[in-house]
DNA sequence: TAAAAATACTCCATAGGTATTTTAT
DNA sequence: ATAAAATACCTATGGAGTATTTTTA
C-alpha cells in the first residue's frame, strides 16, 4: 500500500467520479483506475460500486473514507507543523477577540515567553470565522455552538466615589432606574447581556455614554458622568480613588467567558497549546481571586 | 513522500538505531539510511542527533513519532478492519464480565441482531487484562482506572416471605445484626462492596451460605435460608413469590457499574461500537425504570 | 580498530503515460 | 453514439541491494 493510493482514494471518494479525480490530481485517469484498484486488491474489499458509468462509494468505501480524512490532515500539515517546532517557521495564530481584551497583554506576554516562534494576529470582528480560536462572552445558559467555557465571572457596578450608591455594599438592579448609565456600544455582546437584565427588571435605562473601550467607562465614571457595569475579573481592576464597585444582589448578574474553536482535535499544534495555556491561565485566575 | 519512509522512520524512532531498525524490518542498513535522510530532506527538518556513532530523537523526531504513531495504528489495521464492514471477515470482541452477567444475553441478543459479524468471547477472571472490554461493579467513590460509569443502581435486600422483615418498606443494617446472610463468595468484587457496608455498621454478619450464583442465591432466600443483598436492575427481578425485596434505609447502599477499556480512541471500529451500544442500553434501561 | 552511518553504483519493480477496448446510457 | 472506466503496453523514476568509505568511540 502506497500513499498516494490512499490519497487517489480520497479525491475519487470526494467526486464519486474517476476522471474528475485524474483531472485535480493532474494525472491521467488510467494511472487513477490502477491505483484504486491495486488499493481494492490489497485490502481485499470493494470500495466502490460500479454500475457502468455512475461510480459510487459503497459501505467499506466510506468507512475507509472516514479513516482516511484524520491520517490525511496529520500528513499533509506534516511539514509546515514540523518546521515550526524545529524553529525553522513560524506559525500565526488568528485570535478573535469579542471580551475580555485586557487581560490580552498579560495572556499574550506569558504565552510568547514559552513559545517565541508562535505569532499572533488580534482581530475583534464579532461576524467572521475565519479565526483560529475567538474569545467571546455569553450568558451563563447560552454557551456558543463549539465553545468551551474557560470562567464564569460576577458582573459588578461601577459608581462614582461622590454617588450616593458610593456607600452601600450592595444594590439591587431595579433601584437604579432614575440613574445615568454609561454602556458599551449596541452591539457589543456585553450590552446586549447588560440590557437582558434591564429588561429583566423592566425597564429601560438611560444611557448617557456609550463607548466600546473599558478605560475610557472607567473614566467617564471616575469624573461622576453616570454608573456602569463592570465584569469583575476581565475588565481588570478599577484602579481609581474616584470611583468604587460595589455588588449588584438582584438578579445575580454574571457572565461567562468561552473560547470557541472548531473542534480541539482539528486544531494545529500551536494553536492547540494555545487553548490550552488559556485554559489554564482562566484557571490560574480564579484561584487567585478565591 | 512514502509511507515506507515513514514506517522506516517509525522503526528506527523505536530503536534510536538504524542497523537494528533494518533487522527488524528485513532491508538493508543502507536503505534506511537512505529513507530516512530523504524524509529528512523533504520535511525540512532534521530528525535525528547523529552524534558519531550514537543516534538519537531529537525534538522535531519525537513530535513526528507521536504525529505518526495514531496514524500507523489506523493503516495497520485497515484491512483487518473493512474486512469486517465489508462482511468477508468476522471480528471477535472479548468482553470480561465482572457484574451484571444476567443482563448479558440480552445485550448479546439485541447488539448481534444490529451486527451478526460481530463475535463474542465471555469471559469472567478479575485478574486478566487480555479483554477488549470488561464491565464490573465499584463503589460510587471507586471507579477504577480508565473505566466510564454506565449506570448507578440501589442495592436491596432480598428476604423470604416467611421473614418478619417482609413486612416493612425499608431497614436499616445495623437491625439486621442477628439474621442469617446468604453471600456472595469472598472474593466477588459484589461481596466486598458488601463487606463494606457492614463494616461501616461495625458488625460482621452470619453468612450461612455462599454461592456466586444470583439464580441460587434467590433459590436460597426463597427457600427462608436467609437474607441476601440483591442489585435493583443487574440481578433482574426477583421472579419469585417465596421472597420480597426490601430498601435499606441506612447506609445508602448503591454500586456503579462500570466499563473499563485502555482508551476510547484505541479501540477497533467493532469494540467502540459494542461500547456506544453497551452504553445506550444502560441509558435505555435507567430511562425504563424510572 | 571496530562498529555504525553515509555514499556510490547497479538493477528492476512499478507509477505514470498514451493508445485502445469495454460497457452502459 | 458517447462518455466513462478498464486494459495493454511502454518508459523511466527511485527503492533495494552490494560494496565501499567515512566517522568516532
Amino acid at each position: 500500500m502506497e500513499l498516494f493510493h490512499l490519497r487517489y482514494f480520497m479525491t475519487v471518494a470526494k467526486y464519486e467520479n474517476f476522471s474528475k479525480a485524474a483531472e485535480e490530481l493532474y494525472i491521467s485517469q488510467p494511472s487513477i483506475s490502477k491505483a484504486v484498484l491495486s488499493l481494492e486488491k490489497e485490502l481485499g474489499v470493494s470500495l466502490f460500486l460500479r454500475k457502468g458509468k455512475r461510480v459510487q462509494l459503497n459501505d467499506t468505501g466510506l468507512a475507509l473514507k472516514r479513516k482516511l480524512e484524520p491520517v490525511m490532515s496529520i500528513l499533509d500539515n506534516l511539514s509546515k507543523e514540523l518546521r515550526v517546532v524545529a524553529g525553522h517557521s513560524r506559525s500565526t495564530i488568528v485570535f478573535n477577540v469579542l471580551a475580555g481584551s485586557p487581560l490580552l497583554p498579560d495572556i499574550l506576554l506569558k504565552f510568547k515567553a514559552m513559545h517565541p516562534f508562535i505569532d499572533f494576529q488580534i482581530i475583534q470582528n464579532a461576524r467572521t470565522t475565519k479565526c483560529d480560536l475567538c474569545m467571546r462572552t455569553a450568558l451563563p445558559d447560552a454557551a456558543p455552538e463549539n465553545s468551551r467555557v474557560v470562567m464564569n465571572e460576577e458582573i459588578l457596578l461601577a459608581v462614582p466615589m461622590q454617588s450616593h450608591l458610593a456607600l452601600k455594599e450592595s444594590v439591587r438592579l431595579k433601584d437604579l432606574r432614575n440613574e445615568n448609565f454609561v454602556m458599551l456600544g449596541k452591539r457589543s455582546p456585553m450590552r446586549e447581556i447588560a440590557d437582558r437584565f434591564f429588561s429583566l427588571c423592566g425597564f429601560v435605562p438611560h444611557v448617557g455614554f456609550e463607548s466600546d473601550n473599558p478605560g475610557t467607562i472607567r473614566g467617564l465614571v471616575s469624573a461622576g458622568l453616570g454608573i456602569s457595569f463592570w465584569p469583575e475579573a476581565t475588565w481588570g481592576h478599577l484602579a481609581t480613588d474616584k470611583a468604587r464597585l460595589v455588588h449588584i444582589s438582584d438578579p445575580l448578574c454574571n457572565r461567562n467567558i468561552c473560547i470557541t474553536c472548531d473542534e480541539r482535535g482539528k486544531l494545529n499544534d500551536q494553536t492547540r497549546m494555545f487553548l490550552d495555556f488559556v485554559v489554564d491561565y482562566f484557571h490560574g485566575l480564579l484561584k487567585k481571586t478565591r
